[in-house]
DNA sequence: TTAAATTATGTGCATATACACATAAATGAG
DNA sequence: CTCATTTATGTGTATATGCACATAATTTAA
């Protein structure tokens, strides 16, 4: 087994009689990405196995319950999706080319502006159903206490690792 | 906002006075998935903030630190990873390239087996070091004990979540 | 007003992710 | 041995992710 193997409990070398006393503080833990990266690789995979009903992938699905008859421009989409702005250039293309989703003009030349069509606003509400039965089976397969603990796990590690970002960039 | 705007605290619609009693049991959270993905995101940037001097993405960082010496099939190493075998097939690639990661026969020849080089051994080595500081850098800024019971939280996911991708499949 | 700075966006590139389909090698049944 | 099955893998396609760089429109400073 590597010394920073990514599973399994934590790897800890075994104590040879000169280790030092502080060792123990100074030991990372495991990946946290790495694990992190995992769970969302199966998490996805549970949502797209009902999401594939409608033929949608659940990044897209999060575009659509983001979208509005409003218009509303690119950057700003961005934003709240908190989502690379040109990860989601490509990613409304598809939308767009299925109907759901139209560009329309706005005051500022420079701004891309775009709003649920009427189509778009049927269907977000028939995924909507099926993003809510792959919500509750999570929720079921987890437990829902469990999972309301993992959510606000989430959203704290969120709102501590937001400013990180902001602040040494 | 949309019904099921994925950011903010629980959204409850205002009680009109004739909705049913068993409403709040029936309501699903927020999707948990959306926000697993949220939080990979960031996490990631994280990490490949720092891994970005020894020019490595996270996930080629976890793919190094799960070979060795002694070959691997490229599906043992995607079950290690629990990743796709396909992405993992890809994801070789420019381990390859750079002289980190060779191919080396097999007794089987439908197989490809992969082991690390000399040159790879030494580079995983320094690469490790960046990812530590990466890990202490996320320990300190989550604080020690979030982090880990953060952890623990999503150890906990990923077994839960496991038995369920197997069984209805 | 005009040039500089800022803002909104696009494109190229490299990687990550996984499904569907195709192929070759090994294995097992007969 | 031979054919069907299983196993290990590759490729095509579609999407996701984000950095570096380029461009056009707007705003600001002089």
């Amino acid at each position: 087994m590597n010394p920073q193997a990514l599973s399994g409990p934590r790897a800890r070398r075994k104590s040879s009689p000169a280790a030092g006393k502080h060792a123990a503080e100074l030991l990372p833990l495991p990946c946290t990405g790495a694990r992190l990266r995992r769970l969302t690789r199966r998490m996805t995979s549970f949502y797209e196995q009902r999401l594939r009903a409608v033929g949608l992938k659940l990044g897209q699905y999060s575009v659509l319950v983001h979208l509005d008859r409003e218009a509303q421009t690119l950057t700003h989409l961005a934003d709240q999706l908190e989502m690379d702005r040109t990860t989601l250039t490509r990613g409304l293309q598809p939308l767009i080319e299925r109907g759901w989703v139209t560009e329309v003009p706005g005051s500022d030349a420079r701004q891309r502006c775009f709003v649920l069509t009427a189509q778009g606003e049927r269907f977000r509400t028939e995924a909507q159903h099926h993003w809510r039965d792959a919500q509750l089976a999570l929720e079921a397969h987890l437990g829902r206490d469990f999972t309301a603990n993992l959510q606000a796990q989430l959203d704290q590690a969120l709102d501590r690792l937001k400013p990180a970002l902001a602040e040494d960039n």
